[in-house]
Formats: structure tokens, sequence, C-alpha cells
DNA sequence: CAACTTTATGAGATCGATTGCAGGAATCCT
DNA sequence: AGGATTCCTGCAATCGATCTCATAAAGTTG
């Protein structure tokens, strides 16, 4: 049916063999034979197999993405640099949704190992470190991304949440805010806990305490967010900047606060944790902390081909943690306090 | 190293087709046999070998997903239905982005042949129709998506953007508007097309003229949303709706608005073709046309799956469409002219 | 020029699961 | 009981590429 090595063998007057070194760019090799199979291959049309290629080389050129959901932006860029690096490296990217369920996980992580993959970029619960583990000292590269399990050999990519935060809530304070509002995640999410942390930080810097009437922290949601603006200007009418640390509800502070009929910047000043692309292209254009989506994606593929290449890290580096900085871009939705 | 077939063969001491047989669903096999094996292989914990069984069998249980991006909000959403539905029936999904390039997406689509995948959902550029109907002869199913190619044997699954657009018109003019303004994309998209005949043909309906006067189009980005807003407003601020059918515009028209002071719906009616997660908790929710994504995605598996099941839809039915219907999701951003 | 490298090629085994074919046991029928 | 069926099971070939090992050819050296 399908034109195999044979046949271009076979067209090109050598063996299975010498076909193979020919297109597998091996050195043991004449020139002049690698041009006569390469073009009787291109002659023939000859498309390799990778399921016999993969049995028996033990190498299948598939990467597995394991991650909680595609609708989060940071998670489909992340997603769509991956597969861009890994197809440019000559790997093709499986891609599994697990909605954040361990379980799901798991059997997601078992149905990879059967396919045998290659490597692994893993958006992960944490719960199935031990799998990852296994995964490694059966030749499989693993490297984690956002998220690092408690435990385990791989590394792990993670985004400067804390000092994201920290730089936000320092330039409201150098623009003279001492008034700031907080709307974020709650402490069982890791991002919620450290750009809390973050907040607190920079506050306390400048010998400010936080004051608890400021601070609203909830489901990423934004039913939230519309609930905890209302709540927050209600209380502290006097709050002159406010940090959507949690991006899912910036959806529904930005239209509460326009409801009130704030200006902003005059009135009150904003920045959004995490660039979604529509928040450029507001009006004003809102200042927000950039966490890195697209370094994330590049960094943990980088890692991951170099795992694939020369094998694991030594133990030594064993649950090695990689930082990609945040960045704060300045737009016009910030100012001086009125 | 990993458990294989022979291992467990071995611990049930049956032969190796036999137990092929007994964990492969086979019928020529007794219960008590097929009791022993699987106990064996869960005892073993094996796990299959996807590239010899695909090897021999000809079945890779792995499907491609061909895009031009993931961050469209229909894509996305596409793009986990389907990925969420293939795993439910034991596919893994091969995730290939093209940017909408018709080379990237020629060697994309040879890539997943050598990878033998069983199926493909496409969003295409419509350019490679002939390496579709060149993998459809040699057993793997095909889908278009979103995009029909002119010519080809593989079904296409499409949004009915006309009649969204149709709807969402005629819910405004039911309303009472008659200067209802619109910013929707360009003819050379498909979308763009469909969705101004919509407009036109409910205007007509009641008898009503286009007014080019009402008209913006352009690219799909935020920045050509602002501009046509301003232009529209400027030259008629009579108009007492507008129909945003070019969604990425409509991060730029929201902002517009606002920004002029235009309460919505009290001074102006909205409507948005798509329905973006964060316009449902927009302060007033907004009205949207539903192009049905998860359903499109629904439906273009199950096809796949039928196809890969029984073989391709015989010849007379060759290039097939499927539509999905609109929906009109009404909220508040509606209202009847001032 | 013999002995020894180096380099290029081929023969054939191999990866692990599937499957066509043949045959044995059990069951059914007359 | 003898023959025909039906039902299970095992043997061995097979899928297509890779890789080890052996060997031929060419090149090097004393």
């Amino acid at each position: 049916m399908a034109v195999t090595l044979k046949d271009v063998a076979t067209a090109a007057g050598v063996s299975r063999s010498t076909a193979s070194r020919a297109l597998s760019g091996s050195e043991l090799i004449s020139e002049a034979t690698r041009a006569v199979v390469e073009s009787a291959a291109l002659r023939l049309g000859y498309r390799p197999n990778r399921a016999a290629s993969a049995l028996r080389s033990r190498q299948s050129r598939l990467v597995g993405l394991v991650m909680n959901n595609l609708i989060n932006a940071s998670f489909h860029t992340i997603a769509e640099v991956v597969q861009k690096r890994a197809a440019a490296a000559g790997y093709q990217v499986i891609l599994c949704i697990t909605d954040s369920d361990p379980g799901k996980e798991r059997t997601v992580l078992r149905m990879l190992s059967e396919h045998s993959v290659d490597g692994l970029v893993v958006i992960g619960t944490g719960d199935n470190a031990d799998l990852c583990d296994e995964l490694m000292v059966s030749g499989t590269g693993v490297v984690n991304v956002i998220r690092a399990p408690r435990s385990g050999r791989a590394p792990s990519v993670l985004a400067s949440d804390r000092e994201g935060a920290h730089a936000a809530t320092r330039h409201l304070l150098e623009l003279g805010h001492r008034h700031i509002a907080y709307v974020g995640g709650p402490d069982s999410a890791n991002s919620g806990r450290e750009r809390f942390a973050g907040y607190q930080q920079a506050l306390r810097e400048q010998g400010l305490e936080v004051d608890p009437e400021l601070v609203e922290r909830g489901p990423f949601t934004p039913e939230f967010g519309t609930n905890a603006t209302t709540a927050l200007l209600d209380r502290r009418p006097d709050a002159t900047a406010l940090f959507a640390a949690n991006h899912e509800a910036v959806f529904g502070i930005l239209p509460t606060l326009i409801g009130r009929g704030l200006r902003i910047p005059h009135d009150l000043s904003l920045v959004c944790h995490e660039d979604i692309l529509w928040l450029r292209s507001w009006q004003p254009p809102v200042t927000v902390v950039d966490n890195g989506a697209a370094e994330l994606g590049r960094l943990c593929f980088d890692l991951l081909l170099h795992q694939m290449r020369e094998g694991p890290q030594p133990d030594g580096t064993s649950g090695r943690v990689y930082r990609v900085g945040a960045n704060l871009v300045e737009r016009e939705s910030c100012t001086a306090p009125p």
C-alpha cells in the first residue's frame, strides 16, 4: 500500500539498513549513497512509519501536554507556544485536559505512557508526582509548569506571582496611593496566596499596615469580582486604587466600576494581574502584570528538549524550580490619587 | 523492561495470541480464560504498547486536530470538546497549529499521516483538500469544521453565520430599531461575508434599505472596533442599535461606547456575534449570538468516529455539509429605541 | 607488500502486538 | 456411535524501521 523503506531501498539499489541510515542522518554513510537514497525517497514520496520507528527505536517523537483546561488565557498561550516549539523540533503534541481532577490526570498519564511519549509538559494537580517519577526512570522527560508538586524529581517552571503582585502594588504606592484595594484569589490557590503575600510585602515595605477592609478574596469568577467591588466601594469609598489579582474577576470588576460612574484613572487607578489580550485595547489601556506565559511555555519546552536529548538532570538537582520573571506593563489606567 | 503481552501470557499460562484476544475484547474466547488473563494483566500492571499495536493493526488510536490558532474562543472550545469526546472514545488528540498558513498546514498533515492517525478534525485553509482526500482513500477519517474547502470528499460541519446574524438583526428590528449600525469582518472572510448577508436580509425583509453610512467592515482587531465605532457615531448619531458581528472588535467597541458616555441599553442597544465568556457577566450582560461552538465540536467528532468505525460515506455524499444552528441568547443589552 | 585501520554496506534479528490458519476439544445431530 | 458443527486455543507469520554484528572495500603504515 504505502511506500515503505524497503521500496526506497530497492529503488535506490541499496539495502534497508543503508536506506535507513541515509535518511536518519547517520554518520556512517557516504555522501554519494545518501544522495541516491534521498532522491529515491523523494521520488517515491516516502513517508516513514512512526509506529514502526517508535517500536524499534523507543522514540515516538510525541510529547504529552497535560493541562487543567484550555479556557484560561495563560494555559492556551502555553499550549500554543509548546506546540509550536515542539513542531519546530520535530515533535508532535498530544493534548490532554484533566479538569484539575487527579483521577483523570492519572488515567491520562497512563494513556500517554502507552503511547510511549518521549516527554511530558504538565500543568498538574500535584497528586501524581509518583507516576511522573516512574515515567522519568523509564526514560520519559517531564517538566511541570505553573504548578509545582510538593515532591517529585521533575523540574518545575513557575511564574513569579509574588514578585508580580509586589511590583504592581509598589507601582501604585509610588504614585502616591495609600488606600489600595485588593481583589484576589483565595489561600487555597497557589496564585491566590502568593499574590496576596506580594501585596502585603509591598505595603509593609512602605511602613503601611494591611487594612482588612480593603481586601476581598474569593473564587475565580466574574460574579465574585462584581460582588467584591461593590462591597469594597461601599465600605471604603476612600480607596483610590484597585489591584485586581484574580484576573477572572476583572470581568466583574471593570463593569462595576464603570457602572458606578468611576473614571479610570481619574477617580481610581487600576492594575490587573495577567496580561489578557483585550485589556491592551481597552479604553484606557489597562496597566497589567504580565506573568510571562509565553516565556513559561518556551522555557519548559526547552528544558524538556534538553532532558529528552541528554537524559534527566543528575539526582542532586531533583525537583529544581525555575522562575520566570513577571513584568509590570505600564499603560494608562494608573495615575496619582485625586 | 516494561511488562509485555508475552509476560502476561506466561503469567496466565496461555499463548500470546490468546492473551491478545482476551484483552482486546474478541468474541472468540471463553469468559474463563478472559478473566484469568485480565487478572494477570492487572496484577503485573500491563500497559499495551500502542506503537506495536499500531504497526500491526494499522490503528493508532490517535486523531489529529488541525487548527489556525488557539486564541479564538470558538477554536479553543472546539479543541476542548473534541479532546474530551476523543478521550472518552479511547482516542488521543494530536494538536497542530497552522496560523492559517497553507504551507504549514500541508507539513502538518504530512506529519500526522506519518503518525498514522485514524482520523482528522480540520479547521483549515481549504487549500489542502487534495491531501485530505488522499488520506481518506488510505483509510483516514476526515471532517472539516467551521471552514469548508471548495472541493474535497470530507464532510464539513459549519456554523450558521448568516442565520445567526439574521436573528440578531431581526431581534433589534422587532424591538423597533430602524437605524442599526453594523460592525463586522471583511468580505474576504467567510464569516464576514455571511454575517453581513444575514444583516442585509433581515433589513430587506422589513422593507428597509441597507444604509452604507451605518456599516463598517474591517479586520478582526480591537483597534478596528475602536475606529469603526468612533467613525460610525460621528457620522450617524441617530443610530439606536449596534450589531457587533466581528467579535474581536468588541474589545474596541465596548470601551468606545462607554467612553462616549452612552448607556447600554438605554441610549444604544448592543448585540454581539459569538458568546464570549465575559460578555455573560458584563454589566449589563450582553445579548449575543451563540454560534454553537460546543455543538460544532461534538458533531464533528461524532462524524469522525462514525467514519473511523464504518469507513467513509459512500461517494454520493461526498463533501456533505452539516449545519449547526445559531442561537440568540437574550440578555440585558437590548431594549426599544429611546 | 603484508598487516592493520578505517569506512561503508548488507544480512538478519528484533521491538511487541495482531491475525490467518490449523487443529483439538466439546457439543450437537441423526 | 459416527460425523458434522461450533468453540477455543496455539503456532507462526507479519507490520516497518532500527541496530548489532559481520564483512568487504579502501586507505594507511612500516
